[in-house]
DNA sequence: CCATCATATAAATAATGGTTTATATAAATT
DNA sequence: AATTTATATAAACCATTATTTATATGATGG
């Protein structure tokens, strides 16, 4: 996997925030749509593609299924991408981003 | 800015080079179009944006405008997201991303 | 086994955004 | 001033992708 594969896959706003409280540990889909408020499906649909890009892994628990970020560098990575961006002044004056 | 939006700038291919190609330094829009290959107005459109975002910034001289990575803290932020992305294992196989 | 709860899938729709094509502006050179 | 070079802009087109809606699967408890 590339650089852009990665972000492109990290930089939706819905996936954002699935990756968020991921940070936080493992959670389940209802977890995610709860905490998200997001519909399930599209929970459902963003933790598939992230899945498939091996970004995060799934774990079936009885009727739930959990999942968790899959590497912690993974998760460095997005915690150092939240924090930079937070740290970097950009002008960006709110039409364009 | 928050940190969807920084990537979303960044996540584009075609920015993605434009970017790779600043971090050795500012280039003219000319410079940029014959090292990434892409068209000029494609490469125009794409640094207008990244100049709206505040991610690089311009200079005129004479004809030419040049353009740069607008802080180190990005520029550093650029490689390391190269960096990590080519560290990070991920199982990804080629249909998905 | 039937009902229910949790999650997944599929199809349709809507929205976004990248690229191309054509043209405009602006500076420099003659 | 006219031509050339460098960059920008705008509109049209095209492609991708997120979201919604509806339905299916699969596990658990009664």
């Amino acid at each position: 996997m590339n650089g852009i594969a990665l972000l492109k896959c990290i930089c939706d706003e819905t996936r954002f925030e699935i990756l968020t409280v991921l940070q936080g540990g493992e959670s389940s889909v209802g977890g995610l749509v709860s905490k998200t408020g997001k519909d399930q499906p599209l929970v459902s649909h963003h933790l598939k593609t992230l899945r498939k890009c091996g970004i995060v892994r799934s774990r079936d628990e009885g009727k739930r299924v959990m999942y968790e970020i899959s590497s912690p560098q993974l998760s460095a990575l997005i915690a150092d991408i939240t924090d930079a961006s937070k740290r970097i002044p950009v002008l960006c004056d709110g039409e364009c981003c």
